[in-house]
DNA sequence: TAGTGATAACTGGCGTGCCAGTTCTGGTAG
DNA sequence: CTACCAGAACTGGCACGCCAGTTATCACTA
């Protein structure tokens, strides 16, 4: 019960920035923190470690995992191929019901992304709002195909890059004003094949652009670190 | 470094078969037989269930996982989604050496089929050495795509259906003379669509056979548990 | 014989504590 | 100031042992 409970809030700390890339876990502080001995903690973060989430060096410390550019290529190429089947039997087998809440998902989730383009400044909590009504939109296709494993599989490659996300903050006006609505018609008015090329099309709109600020990203804090060597490593957090 | 080593074995006892569905996994048995406390014995079970390998009720007993139909079914909508991909990039990037090699393989893995087809009688231990032949041709598709994460997937769901194929016994004789041939071909000189939809048949093409087979075989142990609740429940193992 | 129930054997969850190895800190020498 | 290094502080891996809850056993009853 206690393990099950470290388990999940940590998984939640890690979505919702509360823990963001590269903070450190330490077994017996955050055992204090969750009223809790260090046994359950440790078995919480040896499952988080079995899904990606997180990286431990043995006696030096456990972070949660800072991607790099080709595990986040990787995420791409492995939604590439979920979401895309997820598309196709959605348009193959979803019902009235389905496809109409599918339509009216997107619509909420582009006036989301439009108001977060209004928005003057960038700030981490509102981006995860938008993120989780996104990640809500693609389980909802997923989910429709009622093959629990199969929507698991979606759901866990979604969370690794839901994290991953956070460390760059998109150009959100300049995303298109019908981004998932239109998504959303091929997969409810169009054919299997139609829907899969739209999912196709939707994954890898925005890859190029992440990745590019990734690498971007990681270049300058390679760079940060480097300049600290000389005198003094900086304390990491 | 235990915990590394209990993982891996129990993982390979539960892939070769030595732990078949329904084999009890007592954290203080398997401590003993591997000459460790139960510490890392129990962060590998743990690990396992992550990965859906393995069920455990608390207090109540541990056991590698008996999988229900609708799992099964979920697990060839998985791989459908991610093997289909897998032929396209396949298809899409790969170079002539690893094409010729795919060829090679493929020839190989049907020859193992036809043994097995001519064979009298079915065993196990013969089933499970073509079965990681056959797992071996399909990763080397997947990792011929380079991405880690991707080749990852591809491994964790052959990996689940490997351990639940054993409880049935296809019928060797009647699979394909060429089974595999063609796919390589149509992998290495088709066009990604050809290589995607050659993928996309081979693995509908044994899917309705394995499924029913599991549902049958789920009716009779269903009833066969019936019929010993009368008069005494029988010891599992 | 079949059914019952007390009980012994066993199960996984977890608290405590030690260990060897890593990282951080502050004092010292140049 | 900078470079260094010894020791303090902290890390994850693991052994041990207890607990509450589940399951198997077997004498006993009808």
């Amino acid at each position: 019960m206690r393990g099950e409970e470290a388990f999940e809030r940590l998984r939640m700390a890690i979505l919702d920035g509360t823990l963001p890339p590269g903070a450190p876990l330490s077994r017996r502080r955050l055992a204090e923190e969750m009223a809790m001995s260090a046994v359950p903690v440790a078995d919480a973060i040896s499952r988080l470690e079995g899904e990606g989430l997180v990286e431990s060096r043995a006696r030096a410390g456990t972070r949660v995992k800072i991607a790099t550019a080709a595990e986040i290529q990787g995420n791409y190429v492995l939604r590439e191929a979920l979401e895309t089947h997820s598309a196709r039997l959605f348009a193959e087998s979803a019902d009235g019901r389905q496809r109409l809440r599918l339509l009216a998902a997107a619509e909420r989730l582009d006036r989301a992304y439009n108001a977060l383009g209004r928005q003057q400044q960038y700030t981490q909590a509102l981006h995860a709002k938008v993120e989780r009504i996104h990640i809500a939109f693609h389980m909802q296709i997923a989910r429709a195909t009622k093959v629990a494993l199969f929507a698991d599989a979606v759901e866990r490659s979604r969370v690794l890059l839901f994290n991953w996300i956070f460390t760059v903050s998109p150009d959100f006006e300049k995303l298109p004003e019908r981004w998932h609505r239109d998504l959303a018609a091929s997969l409810a008015h169009g054919s299997p094949e139609e829907a899969a090329e739209a999912m196709r099309a939707h994954v890898r709109y925005r890859q190029g652009e992440v990745l590019e600020r990734f690498e971007r990203l990681a270049r300058q804090q390679a760079q940060d670190s480097r300049m600290v060597r000389g005198p003094r490593r900086r304390p990491l957090k």
